[in-house]
RNA sequence: CGCGGGGUGGAGCAGUUUGGUAGCUCGUCGGGCUCAUAACCCGAAGGCCAGAGGUUCAAAUCCUCUCCCCGCAA
């Protein structure tokens, strides 16, 4: 979902029209960059990172000295020791890989920097690496070190810049290539490019989309670099915010809000760590379960159709009420089931539409097959809290 | 040997604690009814209860092992 938007690099560009002598020693350092690649280091963990990666190893003028990505760790089910997208990329194309813990200032710290200083690099390419990386590290390119942010910083510092930017209702979001300074994601941009935020767009799918569109612009920002026409902005701090990793307790959601809210969270926590809910039912136990978006069709088609919903039952449950009055259906009810989905009144007299449920254990399934399994003839309720 | 949940007709579940003719909500097929609803009513088909072994007069249910799915944790 790739909207029209302004290139900020654009109006970053350097002083494009230098004095002669300036002209001249330029064109002579571009001419020996020419002959020779530069060199790079890349630094990133996962699948983001990968991606990255992926589009630097098929980019002529650059050379791939060295990758680091976090060590390997044991995780999954029953603890195997897994490693990094990035690593398991780096393997396949038998690029150097390395694993330090940190590079700290202790003996093993320091060894990490040695060794890195030992590959000369001109560029430090970093992207979701998961370290923070001191001066003395940013210090070793000989031309700069670059990140790959998936905002449009200064906004979404942090961790969870795709997440957060979807579950704030955001509508545009993007991709920013900056060079390295220590503060967190707080360095000089160097190329900026918007992207649509759209309706079915989960956690996922941005996550793929900006990837694809961080490699590319990272690759534009090194055409530039080599050309010689690489400006910088520096961030306006007073428009920064940030976007701090994602906590489990943030995945129960709060049903009194009204439904396009819940809508962009659900997007912004698929796949991880998943909106979550309890179901109550009388004569059985409180069931967790999680909740995944529906399509973005499907999405556009429920929200309306949760609406219609939501208006018949608060006519049919107020009739003794004036019309006109508030709908007094208390959020969380579930109110049925249609196209399968599941109906449950949330905030402001709305409904939202469960598309895609998963109980504890249990697999993911349409609203339909919830609907028929758990509740039955129940009158259960929904809520973000176990009682 | 990290912890836990689950595998029951096409779908989703109950039943397992306290062994004793396999049930619910849907779907499918046939018939009926309705201006209409996540429609409704009547009837039918469809299951060696994941697999193997064991205990028992009797096992979906108890014991042992195997396979597959899922979550936590990273």
């Amino acid at each position: 979902m790739n909207i029209p938007a302004p290139d900020v690099a654009q109006n970053i560009s350097t002083s494009e029209h230098g004095t002669a002598p300036d002209r001249v020693g330029r064109q002579a350092r571009e001419a020996a960059s020419r002959q020779r690649p530069l060199r790079a280091v890349f630094m990133g963990t996962p699948e983001f990172a990968a991606t990255i990666l992926r589009r630097l190893l098929r980019t002529e003028h650059i050379e791939l000295v060295a990758v680091y990505t976090q060590p390997d760790r044991p995780s999954g089910r029953g603890h195997k020791l897994c490693f990094s997208p990035v690593k398991a990329l780096a393997g396949e194309h038998a690029l150097p890989v390395l694993q330090p813990e940190h590079f700290k200032r202790d003996p093993q710290g320091d060894a990490a920097v040695a060794e890195l200083a030992a590959f000369a690099p001109d560029l430090l390419l970093v992207a979701a690496y998961g370290l923070i990386l001191p001066q003395r590290v940013l210090d070793i390119p000989a031309r700069m070190p670059l990140n790959v942010h998936a905002s449009l910083l200064p906004r979404y510092r942090g961790a969870a810049p795709i997440q957060r930017a979807i579950m704030a209702g955001e509508t545009v979001t993007g991709v920013t290539i900056m060079r390295m300074q220590a503060a967190l994601d707080s360095g000089p941009i160097l190329m900026q490019r918007a992207v649509g935020i759209g309706i079915g767009d989960t956690a996922r799918t941005l996550h793929d989309e900006l990837a694809r569109e961080g490699a590319e612009l990272l690759v534009s920002a090194l055409e530039r670099l080599r050309a010689g026409a690489l400006g910088e902005i520096r961030q306006d701090d007073s428009l920064a915010s940030h976007a701090p990793k994602l906590r489990k307790e943030e995945a129960y959601l709060d049903l009194s809000l009204p439904a396009a809210s819940l809508h962009a969270l659900v997007r912004g926590l698929s796949p991880w760590p998943g909106a979550a809910l309890f179901l109550h039912r009388p004569g059985a136990e409180t069931l967790l379960v999680k909740l995944e978006p529906g399509s973005a069709r499907l999405t556009e088609k429920q929200l309306a159709l949760a609406a219609g919903f939501a208006a018949a039952h608060a006519y049919s449950d107020n009739a003794g009420l004036e019309a006109g009055s508030a709908c007094a259906v208390r959020p969380g009810l579930v109110l049925g089931c249609a196209d399968d989905a599941l109906v449950v009144a949330c905030g402001q007299g709305e409904a939202y539409a469960f598309y895609g449920l998963k109980p504890a254990g249990g697999k993911l399934m349409g609203g339909q097959a919830f609907y028929n399994g758990y509740l039955r003839d129940t009158h259960a309720f929904w809520s973000s809290s176990e009682d």
